[in-house]
Order: structure tokens, then C-alpha cells, then sequence
DNA sequence: CGGAACGTTCAGTCTGTACTGAACGTATGG
DNA sequence: CCATACGTTCAGTACAGACTGAACGTTCCG
């Protein structure tokens, strides 16, 4: 693995550690991001010189998240992981589902907690609609994207491939 | 506090923790989500039973990232801390700094690392546009919430308030 | 049937960091 | 001025969880 390579693995490693998750989980992600071919546990043990316990772990994890593919090759028994074909919409799904959690959270709180001020009730209430019209919003923002031929264009929204 | 406020502010601090943050942090943010005044630290440290230490610290980062707002009372010299009126738009903000933060990476990424493959190439700049669309989709349906009325409807979105 | 080559699991270690208590600097009021 | 009441800072501790090495179960090939 080159220098450059090495930064930028390093550096979504750090990315992922900042948001909680495995240091090595970042780096494989990093890795399968700028190769082009599918890497074995081996190679990804070894690419990055950590231990193939860590390798298998990370990597089954990365794939439940929908980041990450598991694919055999015929007449081999390695498993091999790349890149999933639409890691956007895993990423985006992957970051609405915290977001969910965390207004899930407000909305049993309205629903539990004790709360005498009607500020407060309403406060609760503004952030559970507003979160409700963001996931409608980026919802058929996506369905633009995955569909953008519909003849209108679509002027403005920066180049597209 | 009574018990269903502190099984809230508990699990508040488990969603902050899980997004690698402090739990302290969760847990004074909820408390003040649900409460009506403003708390002073020393309010926030006995009522959670932390340090006034901690009470400090993650108050203030709190402060700093946009959700908690330092309010002074008049005659009064203890710092007061409430949730900030804008809360449903700071953390959008923050979440979508993260993101950036990644997509950058992947940016650079594209820039600085040796890749042959076309492939990669044209995954890494797939990704990159569509996240610029989907910013700047998000960015539209925010100003849409923040001026709904005007006078077309916004049918379908959600109950509004 | 062995035996090698896989991926997975598990107990143990080790590092980062959240959290605390005490010391500190500062402002206010008597 | 002294004393009290703040918020902040800092060194030390304690804990969670990432990571490893070895043991394990399984599959495939000779």
C-alpha cells in the first residue's frame, strides 16, 4: 500500500472512530473504497496489518450496515468484501436511522415524561414535525436522484456523473 | 427528577454515547429538553448527580456545537444554560458537518491517491455528486420549512405544528 | 479418512477517554 | 481588603471496548 493510500485509510479510520464505531472498520472501508477488486480477509489482514480476528469482524459488520458486500468467487473458498453498489443510499439510510433513534427518543419523552409547561410540550412537537418533513423532503430528493430522466431536467442541482 | 425524566435523560446519554460523545453530555441535553428555565451548573450537576466538572465541560461543548444556549440571569452570577431555540436546525447543521467531513475525505481521496481503475474513479465522483445533491436538496427543503406560508400549501408534507 | 485452509469466537490485554476531586483564578459583596 | 461564590482547569483514576492470539468448528482436497 502506497503513502497516499495509507493516509487516507488512516484518515476515514479516524473519521469512523470520531463517530463512534472501530478504528480498523474505517480503514477497511477506506481500502475497499480505492481498489478496484473485491480483497480477501487475508488481504485486508495483511493490507493493513492488523489481525484477521479484527478483519473478520469488522468486515461482517460493515456488510450488515449495507456498506460493504460479501462475494465468493467460483472454485474459492475466500470470502472477498467490496465496495456495495449504492453506498450512498447505505450511508444515507445508515445516518436517517441514528436521526430516527434520537427523534424516537423525543417523541416517547413527550409521551412519557411528566411535563407541565406547554413551551416545553410545544418544543418537543416543533422537532418531531420538523424531523417528519426532513425525512419526506430528503425521501423524494432521492427518489429525484435515482430518477432523474424525467425529461424536466434538473437545472441547478450540479453535475450529475 | 422523577423517574420516567431520568429513564429519558439515561437514554439520551446511551444515543450520545453510541454516537461517540460524552454521556454526560446526552444526559444534560435531555434534561434541559424537557425542562422549562433555564439550570445553572450547579442546578445540572446536583440534578444529575455528576460533577460540577463535568457539568461545566459538556455544557459548555454543548454550548459550542449550537444546541445549548448561555443565558445570564440579571443579578444573578451563576451561568444559566437552555436549549437553544434554533435546536432543530444546529443539529441538522452538525450532522451534515460530519458528513462533510467524510465526503471530503473521499474528495481528497480522489485527488491525492494513485487509482488506475476507472471504476473507482467514477465511484468516488458518483459519490461525491450526489452528495452535493443531496445538500443542496436538504438546503431547499429547510428554507421551505422555514417559510411554509407561502400561499401555495405544502400538501402531503406532514402536520405542521 | 487425515490434514490443511478457511472464517468465527472467546478470553485477555491494553489504550483512549470520560469522569472526578481538588486546586486555581476571578469577580462580587460586605 | 478579606471572604465567599462562581466557573474553569488539571492530574489521577476507572472503565469501556477495540484489538489480538489462540482455540474452535467446518469445509474441501488429496
Amino acid at each position: 500500500m502506497d503513502t497516499q493510500t495509507t493516509r487516507f485509510t488512516d484518515r476515514m479510520g479516524q473519521i469512523f472512530e470520531a463517530e463512534g464505531r472501530p478504528r480498523i472498520a474505517g480503514r477497511i472501508f477506506g481500502w475497499l473504497l480505492v481498489s478496484d477488486q473485491p480483497r480477501s480477509l487475508d488481504q485486508i489482514a495483511a493490507g493493513l496489518g492488523v489481525s484477521k480476528a479484527s478483519a473478520s469482524t469488522n468486515a461482517r459488520m460493515l456488510a450488515e450496515m449495507g456498506v460493504l458486500e460479501r462475494v465468493s468467487m467460483p472454485g474459492d473458498r475466500h470470502d472477498y468484501y467490496r465496495i456495495s453498489p449504492d453506498l450512498f443510499e447505505h450511508t444515507m439510510a445508515e445516518r436517517l436511522k441514528r436521526w430516527q433513534r434520537f427523534t424516537e427518543a423525543v417523541g416517547d419523552a413527550r409521551r412519557t415524561v411528566p411535563i407541565r409547561s406547554q413551551r416545553v410540550r410545544a418544543r418537543l412537537r416543533g422537532y418531531e414535525s420538523a424531523y417528519a418533513y426532513m425525512v419526506g423532503a430528503i425521501g423524494h430528493a432521492l427518489d429525484r436522484w435515482r430518477a432523474p430522466d424525467d425529461g424536466s431536467g434538473v437545472a441547478g442541482e450540479g453535475a450529475r456523473r
